[in-house]
RNA sequence: GGUCGCAUAGCUCAGCUGGAUAGAGCACCUGCCUUCUAAGCAGGCGGUCGAAGGUUCGAAUCCUUCUGCGAUCACCA
């Protein structure tokens, strides 16, 4: 029981006796620091029902605390705050009941609550992860943690996205130009190599649609090429014209600004029609060709898609291993694309579908505000939303005691998961009100977004490198390690680095969207993963030097608390609370925020206090104690982040 | 155009269900390593909380409108 809602029962008690009237709830609030007192009743709200001065009404309410309840040591009222100062004993009480608790704030799944799924990376197989896959990763796997620690039972999982063109285009170009290239024989990750082939074959067929156009413009080649080099310099330019233009009326730049219209124009139909030839290129339509021998078993086709999935697998394990990410259940899209047709005919009979005359199955959504969305293309194939719709029912009946389903995906697909979950709700099925979006913001470069096919993305594999690497660096230049093997070392930048990369990804509200500049590193010091395992690392030292009997169980309680202590003792007492709330809201930022302000708390004390060096043996034992709480509830707190911390560093 | 989300210090972000003078980090400036790890601590500088209205004892927080940015509105996934 926390202490606001002890104490309310006293405050219910205190208006009952003094005005004779029944008041539920009470507001409260941390008291402010440049106050005396640990909890703050704000009387406002009291004064509707009590009427009067709040001044007044707060000094009879502290003065009936003073004289009937123990716990409460001395009050002030400032304006309509009644500000009240707890006894060092209440802390010291609960600080004995948790200080043995190694999974303090850490639930265990009981029997009695429903499970929850959690879906998340799902990639395609046909390139390896970049940036965008780790903050997907890391929310979800985080939530799947936390939802854990609050007492539920989770499946972690994920639906691979191994059929379908993309793929394909892979295939197609290791068959033409891969010469038996295997992982091995080129030394590289196997999600690379398959990588590779996705943009050769974005590079031939580009090449492919360069052929045609030239053949287009025939003896106005000329003219195209000018055209194309001139164009994105002179669109840059059509906005300072405009500005010259707007601001000084310059003819000039009006008759500039008409030229360089027609030739946007220009580009934006130039464009549109390259990325329609895309489509129609030889390649792409054996590409297309490929994915119906897939369709149709073909067993070369599938031996190949087979083998270039394998290769795909290892590279994705090998970096999901780094990241330290894990799944109890994977699922297949080529093994449940086929699954929603049953349920969309079970919901067409149930009136839930209707049918177009071209034999398509739409399900209308307008009531509920939106559009009418297909389910069921007319030629009997299966729409992206068949296939999730499958896939949900599918886990359902896997696990039966599941209750619930969260989808860690970006928010570009709001829209698609809005419509899915009403679909599943009109199917009937209980568990539908508990789906939950993880919708998160975009990961964007300064350059915009990321994408594969132009080069611009950050690699996962390279980007936890290249994390160690820097960590190693400061580490280095910083030279604590002595006596610590080169493997040792190794495994501590590892763990920096990605403690640097965990906490500054997870430490952003998940709906915002992340500018990530490549060029500026990670920070080290500050709001860092970093900084709170050093502390963790200060502790531990502490701990190694201090010779201090944990078993010994009560701690003596015959000093007062310093200031510092105090602050600690209440900030320690949050955490489980912190916890259900970071659930409730499936958010990792609480925990990242709230371990933060832990530990500038406990740097504070550190600083400000000696620990080892203490008056007497008892606070010594008390101040290591804790220390050691301090270090254990960042320990709990990382792993929900999926953060490992380390002994030294 | 419709729908959803975001907007807080130069930059990156906190700010819980409305509460006291809006907080951190980075950057910039001062101090502190003969005592437990200076990836630290103590302090300074820096804000019309995007704009305007409204609700009330009280608004960064709730409501309305507007502006800017992002996402989305496919027989793609």
């Amino acid at each position: 029981m926390n202490l606001e809602n002890a104490l309310s029962k006293h405050f219910k008690k205190a208006v009952k006796s003094i005005f004779n009237v029944d008041v539920e709830s009470f507001e409260f609030q941390a008291t402010r620091r440049e106050f005396t007192g640990d909890l703050t009743l704000v009387v406002f709200p009291l004064l509707k029902v009590l009427k009067g001065n709040p001044v007044t009404i707060g000094e009879q309410i502290g003065n009936y605390l003073i004289e009937n309840v123990d716990e409460v040591k001395s009050f002030n009222v400032i304006k309509g705050f009644l500000n009240i100062e707890i006894a060092d004993s209440y802390y010291l009480k609960q600080f004995e009941s948790l200080k043995n608790d190694s999974s303090y704030g850490l639930k265990t799944p009981t029997a009695n609550e429903k499970a929850v799924m959690v879906e998340y990376s799902s990639p395609n197989t046909n390139k390896p992860l970049h940036l965008g896959h780790i903050r997907n990763n890391l929310l979800g796997y985080s939530v799947a943690e936390i939802l854990k620690a609050s007492g539920k039972k989770v499946y972690k999982t994920q639906i691979i996205n191994d059929r379908g063109i993309h793929i394909c285009k892979s295939m197609l170009a290791y068959e033409r130009f891969g010469n038996g290239e295997t992982p091995q024989s080129a030394g590289i990750k196997g999600d690379k190599l398959v990588g590779n082939y996705y943009v050769i074959f974005e590079r031939k067929n580009n090449e492919e649609v360069t052929v045609i156009l030239e053949d287009i413009f025939d003896n106005d080649f000329l003219i195209y090429k000018h055209l194309q080099t001139r164009m994105s310099t002179e669109v840059n330019d059509l906005k300072a014209q405009f500005d010259e233009y707007t601001s000084m009326k310059n003819v000039k730049a009006k008759k500039s600004i008409h030229e360089l219209v027609k030739i946007s124009d220009f580009e934006k139909s130039f464009s549109e029609l390259k990325s329609k030839l895309k489509k129609e290129t030889n390649l792409m339509q054996e590409a297309q060709q490929m994915l119906q021998k897939w369709e149709a078993g073909d067993k070369e086709t599938v031996a190949l898609w087979e083998q270039m999935n394998g290769w795909v697998y290892e590279g994705f394990d090998e970096t999901y291993k780094n990241l330290g990410v894990d799944f109890d259940k994977l699922y297949y899209e080529s093994e449940t694309y086929l699954l929603g047709k049953e349920f969309v005919a079970e919901g067409l009979k149930k009136g839930v579908f209707y049918k177009k005359e071209d034999g398509s199955v739409w399900c209308d959504l307008t009531e509920d505000g939106l559009d009418e969305k297909i389910v069921l293309r007319s030629d009997g194939t299966a729409v992206y939303m068949t296939q999730d719709i499958g896939t949900a029912i599918q886990r359902a009946k896997d696990f039966p005691d599941v209750g619930g389903m969260v989808y860690t995906v970006g928010n570009e697909q709001e829209y698609h998961f809005k419509v899915l979950f009403l679909i599943i709700q009109k199917l009937g099925f209980e568990w539908a009100k508990n789906l939950y979006h993880l919708s998160y913001g975009m990961v964007d470069l300064p350059s915009g977004k990321m994408k594969s096919r132009e080069g611009t993305v950050v690699d996962a594999d390279d980007l936890i490198d290249e994390m160690a690497k820097t960590a190693g660096q400061i580490s280095q230049e910083l030279g604590k390690l002595e006596g610590y093997s080169e493997a040792e070392k190794q495994d501590l930048y590892k763990t920096i680095g990605l403690g640097a990369l965990k906490y500054y990804i997870l430490k952003v509200d998940p709906r915002k969207r992340i500018l990530f500049d490549p060029k500026e590193s990670i920070d080290f010091q500050g709001n860092t993963g970093p900084f709170i395992q050093y502390t963790y690392a200060r502790i531990q030292s502490i701990l190694r030097k201090a010779d201090i009997n944990f078993s010994e169980n009560s701690i003596a309680n015959n000093f007062s608390l310093h200031e510092k202590e105090k602050e600690l003792l209440k900030m320690i007492l949050q955490f489980p609370e912190i916890v259900q709330n970071a659930a409730d809201s499936y958010s990792p930022a609480l925990i990242a925020n709230y371990t933060y302000d832990l530990v500038k708390e406990f740097n504070s004390f550190y600083q400000n206090v000696s620990i080892l060096g203490a008056d007497t043996e008892s606070e010594k034992k008390f101040r290591v104690r804790l220390s050691a709480t301090v270090a254990n509830i960042i320990k709990n707190a990382f792993r929900l982040m999926g953060i490992d911390v380390p002994d030294r560093m």
